[in-house]
DNA sequence: TTTATATTTAAGCATTTGCTTAAATAATTA
DNA sequence: TAATTATTTAAGCAAATGCTTAAATATAAA
């Protein structure tokens, strides 16, 4: 079995490329879920719906339409995709849904969410 | 002043809506900042590449295009994305430029990729 | 100084993303 | 029941993303 390489330099380590290879193999389910959640937390508005929602405990599609002034559609998108991967989940009270951050992510997100910081207020 | 609103359900509390936009005032620079980071590991050849970062400390540009049979091209653009904001840094040794986290991103990062598990061989 | 190697850069292109607007659902109220 | 309200869904489109190929840079070796 022989190793395709793309480069010929001398001190290419075979051993710990194949290594680094068999490594990736056994985490590639982990991974690729982690990313998944990494992606959606990657865009701004749905990183901010996720610090409102660890703050604020549960919130509709129309405060968030409020605070971020955005449009509802808008809004209702950004949360479907997360309640596609069941990073949120919901509970419909009337005419109203509201949104939380599942049980199953919390940790990472608390995890994550907790490297925000206050700014100084200046003046 | 008057809060602009998107519903307008009795329940909607304009006084928790905007604390809301207040929270989100004194976290922007923090959350901008955070939420790049997460989407550039956020695509999972970046996340792969920073999972083999922390495992291996550095690695050169054509290591990555092996380990991931990728193109080197592909591969050098997702590097410099993650060098212009910082999240990883270079050291030259002759024509190998060799890559590694940065000592700013990398507490954040390491509290991350710590959320990989190792699937269990089967068979 | 020519040649080879490692890497980066740039142009081109298909796919994905995230909004808008308009229409469809669903629950409440009159 | 009809009208209102909250939300979702779908179509359309501009912008961003991530690859490919080809060319440009930079260092090392012949």
């Amino acid at each position: 079995m022989k190793l395709e390489t793309s480069c010929i330099r001398a001190e290419a380590d075979h051993t710990q490329i194949l290594r680094c290879k068999e490594d990736l193999n056994a985490v590639s389910t982990s991974i690729e879920a982690i990313s998944k959640i990494m992606a959606l937390a990657g865009n701004e508005v749905r990183f901010k719906i996720l610090f409102l929602l660890k703050r604020e405990t549960e919130l509709c599609p129309c405060d968030f339409a409020d605070i971020l002034e955005m449009s509802v559609p808008a809004i209702s998108q950004h949360l479907r995709k997360m309640k596609d991967v069941n990073v949120i989940t919901t509970r419909r009270d009337g005419q109203t849904i509201f949104y939380r951050i599942s049980k199953k992510n919390e940790d990472f997100l608390t995890a994550i969410l907790s490297n925000i910081t206050f700014e100084k207020k200046i003046a």
